[in-house]
RNA sequence: GGGCGAAUGGCGGAACUGGUAGACGCGCACGACUCAAAAUCGUGUUUCGCAAGAAGUGAGAGUUCGAUUCUCUCUUCGCCCA
């Protein structure tokens, strides 16, 4: 028998798909669609193990939806804008495009090798002129729309670098590549109103049955609805104010207030222009960083004004207002009222400043004299030292009650406040899509006419210089339109905008006057199932559903609303970690193994601390090259296991031994092969059939039921364990033809996984890949069934009996078997619980 | 601090709506083949016990004839938000 060879057949086949364009897709009317869809990749320079679970797992639906019938649009593409572009051409200094294409280049390869079902007719890449240029058309589309619009707003400045940082660029306040202290600074930037659709985003969330309910909930959580109330305070003082509004979620503790803290870009800070003291604390402030956590982390400090705000429920109580570096202009109104006791930021503020305490809400097994002391009480309780609101349960009852009574007075009005803010878009970087906006002399912005796009990157750029090197660019940013000379906009889109419309991109990748053709979308979306990680639960799944909305607003032709019906998340690939006797971090395979203990291959004196199974990252040398996996093992083993060992929502553990022995499952499934070819060659008069048949006809109940599920560990446990059955059973002397039908059905269950071995095997057995196979329900059922005999809940034994047994009859067949009637000779039965076919407990 | 989720052999994990706990794989042990090793094949493998048997799904309680599954309390871990 030969071995199989991996090499030559999985060659054979992905050159075969290619030829044939087996899997490119068009509009079918007669066929039910099924867009699957996982998240592209950024080219990066090779594909990692992620991609590899990621695509593996959208593959296996992808032709298992094929083999049942499905017009199935499977395709591919790369999220090619962004830093790491820019930062790699600067240190090698070639220019972003070229990096970018030899990357693609060489992942595409790579995809392939991995046998993926994927229309490659339909790649597209999101820095291409022909995906951006319908970008900044529907950029113009909603600045149309009024959803895009260009407002003042706080940056992550780094100052020596002198270049805005995203988030997730400033580690501990620091920027992570200067080291420097992270300043807010403000800049104009264009922003996406998505705020507008807060609600509608929010109640959307409702309607998608087919998503994690995790994601729902993290969705819901950043959307932040919260009710609450708006309560203006009055102001005295030497400065012409009347009042402040202030948003609150927690009104009913207006006895406890005792300052108000305002934002240092309030309005009033108008008048402290001039003031030295205050535009030295307001440069303190810069130095807290604009994130919730930075501000919830940092010292809480205040400048004093001369104003007192009187409390609304209590005239007599005057209190002192503050600036603080807590507020923040772009929430509530950016002014707070403060009340100490409960909320600990406050709490924090008045230690500080030596400003009152009143406790105002108590803990239910707490008395009236409840004090707090040491920290803030922010939970759940009764109102107490509060006057009229004494007594109310505290915060449903006492909220509600509350804002009634400002209402009532005019004093404020019941307000819902959401967390989401608007998506501020411009990125001062070059490796992005072009905004196609000008501006004249006044600043005033000027949309670049639909004829002069798409605006193009400059190329030749030179990007060592600090800040934006499009600000650079002289000859490209002046232009003249209609006669009017005009500067361009220099900022490029943030690249979660070319995320968020992809997907409908590849419904009709070639479509020149607009970004997708209406009849393609009416067919193929929404996406029946999207996967990828859970990291992009919030932000790209989010501004994508926000996206959808916008386009569809105001839309006659056009009305989707939910770009994603389904959606799955798979978890991480991780690896063992290991550690040389200096504690560096050693990679797999600088590791050699002796007698079962670890050693370093170049000095075998020094042995390997072997550490948990961490997320594949290049920091902890722990990642394993999928390239190599399929030089040495093949894709179809590569792809077996990574479904094998650990469902796919969760985190999946790659070991050596692991791929190993899926690669040895397949040798083993070829040697069946081989045999099973030979009895098929043979003339068999006696006849085992129907043994096969049943068993066969469960298998495929199973790994149908298995695959609808996602269960896809499951399913190739299945396909060991009809290996075992076919391998011990086979010289049962089949006849040739049930042998053949059957074997072709295990065959067809295979295509999905293992794609280039199990059509191999078809074809020698001389059939043409089909359709999924069905199962038949009347042979599911069992001639004989096992019955489980409890005592008292205590398992005692089995029966084996015909099914629908009834319990008398069920009964005789126990007191003819000894090893259970001796646990209930001479013994009182109280009573009987029978589930038919499956137990009977004997209570005595 | 808040939200969501998880906890099952030496390891990854099975167990459909409460009904035989440990499928399948890894690892390990023994055996066959071999001069030998690798590869391959076979047998075994929750724990204690020679055995009959007993205990057993993070800990404790509860509901039930019966709980890995449902309810409550707690512990630990993970993810997200802070």
């Amino acid at each position: 028998m030969e071995r199989y060879n991996f090499k030559s057949v999985e060659e054979k086949w992905q050159q075969h798909w290619e030829k044939n364009k087996t899997f490119s897709s068009k509009i079918d009317k007669n066929k039910k669609k099924f867009y699957c869809l996982e998240m592209f990749p950024y080219p990066s320079g090779k594909i990692h193990m992620g991609h590899v679970r990621n695509y593996t797992i959208g593959d296996v639906l992808a032709r298992y939806k094929s083999l049942q019938g499905y017009n199935v649009l499977h395709p591919m593409g790369w999220d090619s804008f962004g830093m790491p572009a820019e930062n790699a051409a600067k240190q090698n200094n070639l220019d972003p495009k070229t990096w970018t294409e030899t990357n693609i280049a060489k992942m595409k390869s790579q995809l392939k090798k991995l046998g993926l079902s994927i229309d490659w007719d339909r790649e597209i890449s999101t820095c291409s002129e022909e995906y951006y240029k319908h970008q900044q058309k529907f950029f113009l589309e909603l600045y149309e729309k009024k959803l895009v619009y260009r407002k003042e707003n706080y940056v992550n400045w780094d100052p020596v670098d002198e270049t805005v940082l995203a988030n997730e660029q400033v580690i501990d306040g620091k920027g992570w590549r200067s080291g420097a202290i992270v300043e807010r600074k403000k800049l104009n930037q264009w922003f996406f109103n998505i705020s507008k659709f807060s609600q509608d985003l929010l109640d959307g969330l409702e309607k998608l049955d087919n998503w994690p309910n995790k994601v729902k909930v993290m969705q819901k959580n950043w959307i932040g609805k919260s009710f609450g109330c708006e309560v203006n305070f009055k102001i005295e003082g030497d400065l012409p104010i009347e009042t402040i509004k202030c948003f609150t979620t927690r009104p009913d503790t207006l006895f406890g207030f005792s300052f108000i803290a305002i934002s240092v870009d309030h309005e009033i800070s108008n008048f402290y222009k001039n003031n030295k003291e205050f535009i030295k604390f307001k440069k303190m402030c810069s130095k807290t960083g604009t994130t919730e956590e930075a501000i919830a982390v940092s010292e809480k400090i205040g400048f004093k004004t001369n104003l007192k705000a009187i409390n609304p429920l209590n005239p007599k109580q005057k209190v002192p207002v503050y600036f603080a570096n807590f507020v923040l202009m772009d929430y509530g109104f950016g002014a707070v009222f403060g009340c100490p006791a409960h909320d600990q930021r406050d709490f924090d503020f008045a230690k500080k400043y030596d400003l009152d305490i009143k406790t105002v809400v108590k803990p239910d097994n707490e008395d009236d004299n409840y004090e707090v002391s040491t920290e803030a009480y922010p939970g759940p309780g009764v109102l107490i030292n509060s006057d009229f609101l004494n007594g109310l349960k505290a915060p449903d009852l006492s909220v509600k009650k509350t804002i009634e009574i400002l209402e009532e007075k005019k004093l404020g009005k019941k307000q819902i406040n959401f967390r989401l803010k608007d998506w501020g878009v411009s990125r001062q970087r070059y490796w992005g899509c072009p905004i196609p906006i000008a501006y004249d002399e006044n600043g005033k912005p000027y949309p670049i006419p639909e004829k002069l796009l798409p605006v193009k990157l400059p190329e030749n750029v030179d990007l060592n210089v600090n800040g934006n090197p499009l600000d650079n660019e002289n000859n490209w940013r002046e232009i003249t339109i209609d006669g009017r000379k005009l500067t361009r906009e220099t900022d490029t889109l943030d690249t979660f905008v070319c995320s968020s419309w992809y997907y409908l991109r590849f419904c009709s990748p070639k479509e020149e006057k607009y970004g997708f053709n209406k009849e393609e979308i009416d067919y193929w979306m929404p996406v029946d199932q999207y996967i990828g990680g859970v990291e992009h639960a919030i932000l790209h799944l989010l501004y994508s559903r926000f996206f959808m909305r916008a386009i569809s607003y105001e839309n006659k032709n056009f009305n989707l609303l939910e770009p994603f019906d389904g959606l799955f998340t798979q978890g991480m690939v991780c690896h063992e970690t290991y550690k040389d006797p200096e504690n560096n971090w050693v990679s797999p395979d600088e590791i050699e193994t002796i007698n079962g203990k670890k050693y370093l291959k170049i000095d075998k004196s020094k042995p390997i601390t072997v550490g948990p199974s961490e997320s594949m990252s290049k920091s902890k040398k722990n990642t394993i090259d999928p390239e190599n996996i399929i030089e040495n093992y093949g894709a179809d083993a590569a792809r077996l296991f990574i479904l094998s060992d650990s469902p796919p929502e969760k985190d999946v553990q790659w070991s050596e031994e692991g791929i190993a022995s899926s690669h040895k499952f397949i040798q083993k499934l070829w040697g069946l092969n081989s045999i099973i070819l030979d009895e098929i060659n043979k003339n068999h008069e006696k006849d085992h059939d129907s043994q096969l048949e049943k068993t066969t006809n469960k298998f495929l109940k199973t790994i149908t039921d298995n695959l609808d599920h996602f269960s896809y560990n499951k399913i190739v446990a299945n396909l060991h364990e009809i290996y075992s059955f076919l391998f011990n059973q086979i010289k049962n002397n089949y006849t040739k033809d049930t042998l053949i039908k059957n074997y072709r059905k295990i065959l067809i269950t295979m295509v999905p996984i293992i794609p280039h071995f199990s059509n191999e095997c078809l074809k020698l057995v001389k059939c043409e890949l089909e359709e999924w196979p069905k199962y038949d329900k009347s042979l599911l059922k069992e001639e004989i069934i096992k019955i489980v005999i409890q005592i008292n809940g205590k398992k005692r034994g089995l029966i084996n009996t015909e099914p629908d047994i009834s319990e008398d009859n069920l009964i005789k067949l126990i007191d003819r078997d000894e090893s259970i009637n001796k646990y209930i000779k001479g013994k009182n039965i109280k009573r009987n619980i029978y589930i038919k076919n499956k137990i009977l407990n004997i209570i005595i």
